[in-house]
DNA sequence: ATGGTGATGTCACAAGATGACATCGCTCCT
DNA sequence: AGGAGCGATGTCATCTTGTGACATCACCAT
């Protein structure tokens, strides 16, 4: 039977998963993450340090569950879509910005504010993008496009993204990230493109 | 005195950095980067493990010190250049393809496929990149750059230089670092101009 | 020679990560 | 109902990473 469990939960304890990732958000917050021992994190989810390792990779993937969502969005959106590779891609991440950030503004802003504070996190969240531009260039080779042309534009749209979702994410900014990520694509666009057409932009 | 000792190096054992990084290179070759423990680069150096964590930040450090060389030579040559910041950028890399990797691809092979069989090592490489961009985007707004034409030329030509330098160290490859960059450059020029330009490249 | 200085070795230890094995609660079969 | 089987957990042991504290040792200037 087990009906309608979505990604292999569980039902020993009612979803351990998701009780050690809202206790390792919590303890990073309150201590910060090198403070936080992984013995912490099982103990205030009230389970075994050892469950959360069969769990999780390591204690920075607790922080970073939320990603393979992200990824199946994404991908989706790709392979649906119907428009040159950047375009693509761009379109891909509006389609992100409105179904999955747009309404979580303070879980993402406390979420970055602990990445922010260790430079293991911030390593992790590149790896992270890392694959996940990986699976974006598949997404786009699927559908015909070419290796190169593939990988630099979902390199180019991932740019676009991590630049927006900064601006987005930053304090006081009030702006839609969906806003965001038009704009900077525009100006990736202006920068990017041949030389010689924008009479020194750069100069002293 | 000290005389003509470039950078704070050893008196005591005979320059123990190098011999710690050449060691480590030799290990990780030999068994891969899990099985060799710190402990065992250490003692074919002929030093204590505790040494090796005096010169070195962490276990992977030892494969990544040369990224210190390549952010100032990239960062000079973004000071003294005087073009457009995507452009620059370029030309940054096109500098440092010659006078850094030109000669040393055999060298560039060995520490990449240990680097790809790893991915902790994977993600420490995404982390240098990460830093070395930031470095050359405040070089950029050293000249005058806005903050977002800075980082956005700057995410871009490192996806040029990444993509191109992949294609130089795939086996089989004979082509010179410096045109694959110019190449792929005009790659994602191509890919990221606006759209409509470039009738359907990317259908099924 | 003598004391200082910097590089190194020794020791101890917290925390991360993992294998081996015991348990416990549920589900299914007869 | 009753037990076999199974998956999720807990327990224990162990290795490795990374770091603090302290002892040494070679060299240098005075």
């Amino acid at each position: 039977m087990t009906s309608d469990i979505i990604a292999g939960m569980a039902r020993w304890q009612p979803d351990a998963h998701g009780r050690l990732e809202a206790a390792a958000l919590e303890l990073f917050r309150e201590r910060g993450f090198d403070q936080t021992t992984v013995t912490d994190i099982a103990a205030r989810a009230g389970l075994d340090k050892r469950t959360f390792y069969r769990l999780f990779g390591d204690k920075r993937e607790a922080l970073f569950s939320g990603g393979k969502l992200l990824e199946e969005v994404l991908v989706k959106a790709v392979a649906e879509t119907d428009a040159a590779p950047f375009e693509t891609v761009i379109a891909a991440f509006h389609q992100v910005a409105d179904e999955i950030f747009a309404d979580r503004l303070d879980l993402v802003r406390v979420r970055q504010s602990i990445i922010e504070g260790s430079p293991e996190l911030k390593e992790r969240e590149l790896r992270k993008m890392g694959s996940l531009a990986a699976a974006v260039a598949a997404a786009l080779r699927a559908k015909g496009v070419g290796e190169t042309p593939a990988i630099l534009a979902t390199e180019s749209g991932v740019t676009v993204f991590r630049v927006a979702f900064a601006r987005w994410v930053a304090p006081g900014s009030d702006a839609l990230l969906t806003d965001l990520i038009a704009e900077v694509a525009a100006e990736l666009r202006a920068v990017t493109s041949a030389p010689g057409l924008h009479p020194d932009l750069g100069h002293r």
